[in-house]
DNA sequence: CTCATGTCACGTACACCGTACGTATCGATG
DNA sequence: CATCGATACGTACGGTGTACGTGACATGAG
């Protein structure tokens, strides 16, 4: 009768658990003996395939890294670019507590390819070396950065209402503020700050780019 | 000889205690144990001026955020919003721990106090209702974020340099990540991408404006 | 002066955390 | 059969945040 095989812990196992886990009840709520409950394992039966905690998370924010798209080969360099931070979004609001770690820790590999791709595409529209870095950080630090912070804005704590927030406002000191939250409360088709400042970035990053490659420079 | 009067415990004192520990330490080297430690006092004493762990990080950041520096009445407003852009990353790049959790909770009468003076420069700018709403949260995003993302590149991993982690990396899978860590190991005069994308943003935010206060759009 | 009341410092205790370490089980190989 | 390596597991340690009860003390009322 030994039909209750229980499936061999893995890596794999783990991390996928894991992120069932963070994404239903984000990244605080799991610890190395709930993650070994649901999994039906002793706490530290764990480590045998899982370094640390830390690893974990790696591994985590790996998997999920894995997901994001990359441009085909040959694409428009601009388009290329924008379609990397927009997937990266996209897969960030899919995991919203992975965010909070991504930068927190040195990239694992697929995280460098994504880096590789994105100076692939700036390398290929020819920008002088100092630009390429300049994009790479300006691109970089707006979708992580601005992702983060609409997250942190929907998230940041689950019971509150927008509303909530005006109504306790002193009106003398914060009309602006109370305005913009009721604004916020009413749903207007709102315009997207993301790809409002991605586009500027990289329309401005093009046209440098096609005054240097004239060398009609100013 | 009761020359040893310990002065009295107070909130005041306690969040700066927690600052100066942050400050040096990280956000991550507080406890309530060795807080209290510092402040020569039992654990459970704090609690009689602060209701919890959460609450006091709240008083830090909000201590750390009455310093920005805000634009005097009057001045022109794509200026005042700069210099409080410029103003938070600075004081920001001073208490590199409050980063993490500056969007994480419901911001308090200073934070209001800045987005305040921030919608308030967007107005007289003369910006609709919508372009408001943008530029606010273009500016806001773009400033935490870039910050927040700059900081951990900085300080992520204390102890590794740029030029291990090219060294580590597969030259053929990652050409342009290892010339890029290269770039940044040598200290070339960079390009301050932060800047580069704020005044992108606070340029076309003015286009906007004035072309909205003609009434010649498009 | 006496006593009540409120404020604040402190110690203990609890539940939970990550994980070092020792041990037991089991399949593969000699 | 004996051995060995990989894996699962239990126990235990030092850390965390904080609920709760106790006791010192200052203040004000009678």
């Amino acid at each position: 009768m030994a039909s209750e095989q229980k499936s061999p812990l893995t890596q794999k196992r783990i991390v996928h658990a894991a992120l069932a886990v963070a994404d239903r009840d984000g990244i605080h709520s799991i610890s190395m003996r709930t993650l070994a409950t649901a999994l039906d394992a002793g706490t530290m039966s764990l480590y045998n395939h899982i370094r640390n905690k830390d690893e974990l998370i790696d591994a985590m924010v790996e998997d999920i890294a894995a997901t994001i798209e990359r441009p085909e080969p040959g694409a428009d360099w601009k388009q290329g670019v924008r379609q990397i931070a927009v997937s990266t979004r996209t897969v960030l609001h899919r995991h919203p507590w992975a965010v909070e770690v991504w930068s927190a820790r040195i990239p694992g590999p697929q995280r460098w390819t994504l880096m590789e791709a994105i100076l692939d595409q700036l390398a290929s529209a020819g920008l002088p070396d100092d630009l390429t870095d300049l994009g790479l950080h300006a691109v970089l630090n707006h979708v992580l950065g601005h992702t983060r912070q609409e997250l942190a804005a929907v998230r940041s704590n689950p019971g509150t209402h927008v509303q909530d927030l005006a109504a306790e406002l002193d009106a003398e000191r914060f009309p602006h503020v109370i305005d913009h939250l009721r604004y916020h409360a009413e749903d207007h088709p709102t315009h997207d700050s993301f790809l409002f400042v991605l586009d500027l970035i990289l329309d401005r990053l093009d046209g440098m780019a096609r005054r240097h490659g004239t060398g009609t420079a100013h």
